[in-house]
DNA sequence: TAGATTGTTAATCGATTAACAATC
DNA sequence: TAGATTGTTAATCGATTAACAATC
């Protein structure tokens, strides 16, 4: 049963995150099957891609059928390590943390958001969703102790490169970096990068050449 | 001169706005020349790649010199379409907008936050970087007097869609979606996904298969 | 000059699209 | 059964990597 366990394709990964969100929407309506013509429509791709990312998937849909909604997001969830809890921890309570700590659902999607970490005397102590917001100086215990292995970085450039160093120093594997830096790191460590002034520029390349 | 107009391919757009931010850094220390080996070990690739994807910019640097750092900037700028200040509106002024608002460097690199709207009494007229939030309901006079031609959704799933209907009727061209819905829009209009959620998923697969 | 480094073509690799037999 | 739709292979397309002559 056990398909080739290669690695799934950037690209490939990030389309089936997404398409989680709409098998969401779809079982919050719920519909209980779907089609990857569907899905296709819905996402914006061809239904060809979408069996394709799916089939690289362990198991799916059934032949002629369809896909059961929730059974393909309990199979998405699982391909993306999401079965059992991760546990995100957010350092920077600016306006860019608070937005991640209170409007991201970590909880349906298998994560846990389990501390969040400022230096500004007047944020640390604060509550949001559920959680004290910790003093920076707590950082390297705390991780360690509820075994946090995500860190998202939502501090100004000039300490960015510093913070990833406590980061990687006590254990955290994954990051994403929201600061306006490249970040050196060991490589075993996975930075994804999420440049806001990035995704301005990409569109506007495709808005200038429409 | 002219190269051929073809399209950069999306990652190499996306690359390209990624070298600017370390272009900028090396300006800012007042570095005049930067070689596509040190600019591949600033980002993360090989020298090969970064050539690959200058060599598709019409004008470049000195055979065996290495690259200007303002010269090669400004090209990309150029290419980008960011030579003449494109406009900015922000839809939803929560702690998201708010950090797009205040946080992201517009004017550096070409843009400029031209209008912010919200719905909520409270912060509607509040001053935000040397901009008043706006009620909603003025949205399609503003942009349309503005001129403002790309918009960022940062509200609430349940509205974005009738949101982007208003700012697809009103002239808008280009999309940042950072609500979690996928929006139907003309094929015309360019929509980029930035949706927060879906950058953890993918972390958490890399880190999962380490 | 010799070493460094670019511009550019060619080779490789990987991702997307197309096609269709198998199945319900 | 016939129509719909999947699983999967093959063909195409595009992006990355390698290589090197040209140049400073």
């Amino acid at each position: 049963m056990a398909k080739d366990d290669s690695r799934l394709s950037p690209p490939t990964v990030l389309r089936l995150s997404e398409y989680l969100l709409i098998l969401e929407q779809y079982i919050k309506e719920n519909k209980e099957i779907i089609s990857s013509r569907e899905l296709a429509d819905a996402y914006g791709n061809n239904a060809n891609q979408v069996r394709q990312d799916i089939f690289h998937l362990e198991n799916s849909g059934r032949l002629g059928q369809g896909y059961s909604t929730w059974e393909l997001a309990e199979e998405i969830r699982r391909t993306l390590g999401l079965s059992d809890i991760r546990k995100v921890g957010i350092v920077g309570i600016g306006n860019l943390g608070k937005a991640l700590a209170t409007h991201v659902p970590f909880s349906d999607y298998g994560m846990s958001l389990a501390a969040a970490f400022d230096t500004a005397p007047d944020i640390i102590g604060k509550k949001i969703n559920n959680l004290h917001v910790q003093d920076f100086s707590e950082l390297a215990d705390t991780i360690k102790s509820k075994d946090i292995k995500i860190g998202a970085i939502c501090v100004p450039a000039v300490v960015a490169q510093s913070v990833c160093d406590t980061l990687v120093e006590n254990g955290i594997t994954g990051i994403l970096n929201y600061s306006r830096i490249r970040l050196k790191a060991p490589k075993h460590i996975s930075i994804q990068y999420q440049q806001v002034i990035c995704s301005f520029m990409q569109l506007s390349y495709k808005v200038s050449h429409d």
